[in-house]
DNA sequence: GCCAACGTTGGC
DNA sequence: GCCAACGTTGGC
């Protein structure tokens, strides 16, 4: 049986953003923002296949000292054509992407909030529980990928209890 | 700023 | 379909 007639359990992402292009206060000022600018079809495709309204989202400062966990979104808008790809002034253009047939896919995020203090990448290293986590593994770089709702809620435990 | 690890592109 | 060259990611 499929498990999202309506009754789908959500599902937890982690997504990373270079906080000196797209912090988590910027989130917090926007409320929603189309988390555009994703050019790499594995991560493309969690957002075009499987992230649903409503799942929970970590949001990963990359490229920051420290880089770590600083907040928590969720999807408040499905699957969509980026158009930063169709814009030519926009970094991102992709002259392939065609908006009769876009190559490249969105979802809108919610800001929820930030976590009382941002776990940074060494501290979620030392976790043996996090171990798995596709951000600890060596050389890998998607920029969305899933976590595992055990993986989401000890990360927030980390922030709150401490 | 360096550079290792990846992903993509394009010639063949 | 191979693979070298190139571009990007992202920690350090």
């Amino acid at each position: 049986m499929p498990d999202d007639q309506g009754t789908r359990t959500p599902k937890h992402w982690l997504v990373k953003t270079e906080p000196d292009v797209y912090s988590i206060d910027d989130l917090k000022r926007d409320r929603v923002t189309g988390w555009d600018g994703v050019r790499n079809y594995q991560a493309r495709n969690f957002m075009r296949d499987d992230m649903k309204r409503g799942d929970l989202v970590l949001i990963y400062h990359s490229n920051a000292k420290p880089p770590g966990v600083a907040g928590v979104g969720e999807v408040a808008k499905e699957s969509y054509p980026d158009p930063t790809a169709f814009d030519r002034s926009d970094s991102h253009y992709d002259p392939k992407s065609d908006p009769e047939n876009p190559r490249w896919m969105q979802v809108d995020i919610r800001f929820k909030r930030k976590l009382k203090r941002l776990i940074p990448l060494d501290e979620l290293r030392d976790v043996p529980a996090l171990a798995k986590m596709p951000l600890l593994q060596r050389g890998q770089r998607l920029s969305v990928q899933p976590v595992t709702k055990a993986q989401f809620e000890r990360i927030l435990t980390m922030s709150d209890n401490k």
